[in-house]
DNA sequence: GTCCAGGGCCGTT
DNA sequence: AACGGCCATGGA
């Protein structure tokens, strides 16, 4: 049986459910009267090249230091804005993107997300890529999980995922994005892609973290018979 | 000690 | 267009 876009997700997605993303923590933002949209642009920057536990620790000290808003993220000293994202690497720029951002946010849209968000996804897409440190995968992850809107992310899992899996070729971000969103919006209604396209995001980081990682483990995967990756470390078959 | 993590920019070829 | 160096921390 050869794979497409379809069967993988309900491969996944029959083996591990419903994820529910952006992880983020609704209860603080309620309490707080903040926006969890921003929380999770923030860990969407945060977390480029980085594994999810070190952001988590950065996004626990912007809490405590009540800096996950737009307008404190400019107040403050970008150096102690450094400080307080440090955990997660690649401190001095990320403090820099994560100012780019709330600046642009701030004076096109006085800060308001709403605003921001509603309008053509592809008039949004270009206007967050052409913020230096926003490149596409962390364009479409705003988009998709802050914004809700209909995009399909293609990150280094995707691609590792889609080679070992033989779905598609190493081609570029927007072949694999466009041949994702071709097949799966012939399955799916309008209505339900922006649902679809954000669980199987998450399905597939989680089915690379637990088993397609850079050094696959392969004894527990369950997909392994459709696998053309030929190292197979702890398989005994 | 080594490898790796939910990328993107910039300069060179 | 494609590639390489660079950015940085912390867990496995």
């Amino acid at each position: 049986m050869k794979l497409n876009p379809e069967k993988l997700f309900n491969i996944l997605i029959k083996q591990f459910g419903d994820q529910n993303w952006w992880p983020i923590d609704f209860e603080y933002h309620k309490k707080n009267n903040s926006d969890p949209r921003f929380e999770i642009m923030a860990g969407v920057l945060l977390t480029q090249n980085t594994s999810w536990l070190n952001v988590e620790k950065s996004l626990l000290k912007l809490k405590i230091a009540n800096l996950l808003d737009i307008k404190k993220i400019l107040k403050i000293k970008i150096e102690d804005l450094q400080d307080e994202i440090r955990a997660s690497g690649y401190f001095k720029q990320k403090a820099k993107r994560l100012t780019n951002l709330s600046l642009h946010i701030q004076e096109k849209y006085n800060g308001n997300l709403d605003v921001f968000f509603n309008r053509n996804l592809h008039t949004i897409r270009n206007e967050l890529l052409s913020i230096n440190g926003i490149g596409q995968e962390t364009a479409d992850s705003i988009l998709l999980y802050a914004g809700n809107l209909p995009v399909f992310v293609v990150d280094k899992y995707t691609k590792r995922i889609c080679e070992r899996l033989a779905i598609c070729e190493k081609i570029s971000y927007e072949k694999i994005q466009n041949y994702f969103e071709h097949e799966l919006s012939k399955k799916y209604s309008k209505d339900e892609l922006s649902k679809v396209y954000n669980e199987f995001h998450a399905l597939i980081v989680l089915f690379a973290k637990n088993h397609c990682r850079k050094k696959p483990i392969c004894k527990t995967c369950i997909i392994k018979k459709n696998c053309k990756f030929k190292i197979h470390h702890d398989n005994k078959l």
